[in-house]
DNA sequence: GCTAGCTTGTCAACGCTTTGTCGAATACAT
DNA sequence: ATGTATTCGACAAAGCGTTGACAAGCTAGC
């Protein structure tokens, strides 16, 4: 059960909007704690379909608040595919290099990019992380599978990537973070969502990142640091952009990162996603 | 239902336009919801062919409102794509990788999927089939063309594709056979002809496709095979099929087939479409 | 050939309703 | 006390409706 504020960013609506859509049209009606509202999960969920029925239709809420959830769907019909994990964690368990390769590009062709990075690659990331920890997958078999993954998010990237002049975001890694899994991610989401991305890669000192940044002029810079603290780098960079160029984190949430002006640790996929909707307007 | 602001967007024609027409000439009369206008899908769609035989014959609207649908859409003839694919075969020639993926998603609105198999992706495997021969395209560059081509066909399939828990085709290669462009084709044609199908991708042993298909119950198991004759392995996989499971073979016209029951060698996508309305009885 | 009139897309004015947001006062929890 | 929610009232922007008008283009008739 969600507090208004969350659910407010699960949908992508603000707060008063959410409680007018309550007293007026009776659009969903949360549980209460006392006075505080509680959104449950089919809330949301119901949310989510009242504000995509609005954008597809441009009916006027009133009759929208007043259909069921099966009416709602049927308006804003939304294309189903069936992911299913299992043989690809079964591959993994078995190290079948082979079998992760074909199960992997069998999803690619089914499967959107968005939901590839967020219900595919990463789960497996993850997978691969906890074998790894446990000693059950050698170091070149976690090269063979990172290779694999790598090359899949890679021809996710540069199928989807809009070439602009003037895009919005820049995707980096500062030296001696090789693994670019985090940006190469965080590439595509971006790229699905339609901003126009520069993507440059691992390894850039500071100083290549601020210039391309300037050059370019881009609304933010997107950095992943996975696994030791850079302060000095970061200050660096920091002083190096120009003051409304933001410039995002992505690290582990146990990483300490300093407080500078217009700069944002982010911990997961989701709420990177909201920084997207937030810099949208 | 639609408001006037989306009916507008739908049309390509101005609100002002949308009110003048109705008052003037009641070329269509929305329903009403109180005083707003809801134009249904059928409204839309008689908007267009004003609009469309307004832009062909220059008539005036007067006398197109006066018509009925019937005579409209004899008078301006049906959307004829007509495809251009010259763009495409240049960009192809002269390996323009970014050229080829903005025509090609240019095409993908225009033309309805199974046109776009047919006549567009068809034609460019070919043209990269006759450079790659001739020793015009590296390594490099078929990857590149070929990664574009599959993300194409996946689209395809991904907005075309039934999900059915009973699905009456089933599309996989056996091992070895790397490439799936025949098979995506194919299940983009049998998806577009209403089909229901069970997508299984590459390199597959004939154990787990046999297994797919007897869980699935499918009427038929389509492969693909392009370079080597596999007899043993074909051979292995009709025995492990269920009888009444018809078995069909792409493969170029030079590959020798086992003569196997229920077995079929499918030579071109023309007798695939035949095999496909025999299926529907 | 030229003008008067018709056609047609667009716009403005005005009224009404819808809808997102804001401020103020109040309640509750840490 | 501070921050977050809640309710209520209010407001302003946006959307839609109707009516009337106007300019540009075309047509017909002199």
């Amino acid at each position: 059960m969600y507090p208004i504020r969350v659910a407010a960013r699960l949908t992508g609506l603000s707060t008063d909007t959410l409680r007018a859509w309550e007293r007026r049209y009776k659009a969903v009606v949360p549980a209460r704690n006392g006075r505080r509202r509680l959104y449950s999960e089919a809330d949301v969920e119901r949310l989510k379909l009242i504000n995509r029925a609005l954008q597809k239709t441009g009916l006027p809420i009133a009759q929208l608040a007043a259909m069921n959830n099966e009416q709602l769907s049927a308006l804003s019909p939304q294309p189903q595919y069936q992911i299913d994990l299992q043989p690809l964690m079964q591959a993994l368990s078995t190290f079948d290099v082979a079998r992760i390769e074909s199960e992997l590009s069998r999803l690619l062709v089914l499967i959107p990019p968005r939901e590839m990075v967020l219900q595919v690659v990463h789960p497996i990331l993850q997978k691969v992380g906890q074998l790894y920890e446990i000693g059950q997958l050698s170091i070149s078999q976690e090269h063979m599978i990172s290779a694999i993954i790598r090359s899949v998010l890679g021809t996710l990237l540069r199928l989807q990537i809009k070439v602009s002049p003037t895009p919005l975001l820049l995707f980096a890694t500062p030296p001696e973070e090789l693994h670019e899994f985090g940006i190469l991610s965080a590439s595509i989401l971006a790229s699905a969502a339609g901003f126009p991305i520069l993507y440059l890669g691992t390894n850039l000192p500071p100083q290549e990142i601020a210039n391309a940044a300037q050059v370019a002029r881009v609304r933010a810079v997107v950095l992943s640091i996975l696994m030791q603290e850079r302060t000095a780098t970061l200050k660096t960079l920091r002083s190096l952009l120009p003051q409304q160029t933001q410039l995002w984190i992505g690290a582990p949430k146990h990483l300490v990162i300093p407080k500078l002006p217009a700069t944002i640790h982010i911990t997961d996929f989701n709420s990177f996603e909201q920084q997207l909707l937030d810099l949208k307007h």
